[in-house]
DNA sequence: ATGGTCGATCGTCGA
């Protein structure tokens, strides 16, 4: 039985609600975590979403930024988690809990600070506040309930790996590449037991990104790109794991996120 | 080496 689930940092959910439906109508996920909604929760705009099926809507928002949610055609629990990483009030944090089959799945949809542009938390609060939030999600276990299997998704403002950037040499100094982040995330993974989805099935010698700086005069001639969305998963999951599809073609369409949508499709 | 572009909101911050 085929379960998908999607991520995708949309950078208003209002401004782009078409650009939504047009995707859940191509691609159908069964989830779709949603991050950077910049949407206060009474001004979502569920109604096209549920017109479409997804019938199970979990949102985290707030004024002007941030902001994640969880849009679902399958029920989900009551099992709901808004974490207050680092205490500051952001919304940052979803989880909700689904059964399928005989398992029952937590999935985390994140939106990790960006970090500001000085890699140096003496001088740059932001960057400080990011490293923070990644110390703390080093104590978020894949097996963290008993009978329980996880997914994390979301925009995690990091690019691990060498060629999950364009240039590594170049991106050395730049945040969301910088060794400090890069050996926070990897404990975040070694230690909460997480496996990288994306990279079992796209090998980590090839180049994979999922966001393109609005910035680049032809983003797809350049492409400097970076992977900062990621979907990840306790260990039980990662046999039944049967495709990756980044969505590079979103980045073409009209009024265009920066970030792709990603998909994880298993067969369990 | 620098600047380049977006979105929410309405001067400026965050990305």
């Amino acid at each position: 039985m085929a379960l998908s689930i999607a991520t995708w940092n949309i950078n208003s959910v209002r401004l782009r609600i078409g650009l939504v439906e047009h995707f859940l109508k191509t691609h159908a996920p069964d989830i779709l975590c949603l991050q950077e909604t910049k949407c206060p929760n009474d001004q979502f705009p569920s109604k096209p979403l549920k017109a479409l099926g997804y019938e199970h809507i979990v949102m985290h928002g707030q004024k002007g930024y941030h902001g994640v949610a969880t849009i679902s055609r399958v029920p989900l629990t009551e099992l709901v988690e808004r974490r207050d990483y680092c205490g500051v009030g952001d919304a940052r944090h979803l989880s909700v809990v689904f059964r399928h089959g005989a398992k029952s799945i937590r999935l985390h949809n994140f939106y990790v600070p960006a970090g500001g542009d000085e890699p140096d938390r003496t001088i740059n609060p932001k960057f400080g506040h990011k490293l923070d939030f990644i110390e703390e999600m080093k104590l978020l276990h894949a097996e963290a309930e008993a009978g329980i299997s996880s997914i994390l998704v979301g925009d995690l403002n990091i690019a691990p790996l060498e060629h999950d950037v364009w240039s590594h040499k170049q991106l050395l100094k730049i945040v969301s590449h910088t060794p400090v982040e890069v050996d926070g995330l990897t404990e975040v993974m070694t230690k909460g037991a997480w496996v990288d989805l994306m990279r079992r099935k796209i090998p980590a010698d090839q180049k994979l990104y999922t966001w393109w700086s609005y910035r680049a005069q032809d983003w797809n001639a350049a492409d400097r790109g970076r992977r900062l969305d990621h979907i990840w998963s306790s260990a039980d999951l990662e046999a039944h794991l049967s495709e990756i599809t980044v969505l590079r073609e979103a980045r073409g369409w009209e009024r265009p996120s920066d970030h792709v949508p990603v998909i994880a499709t298993f067969d369990l």
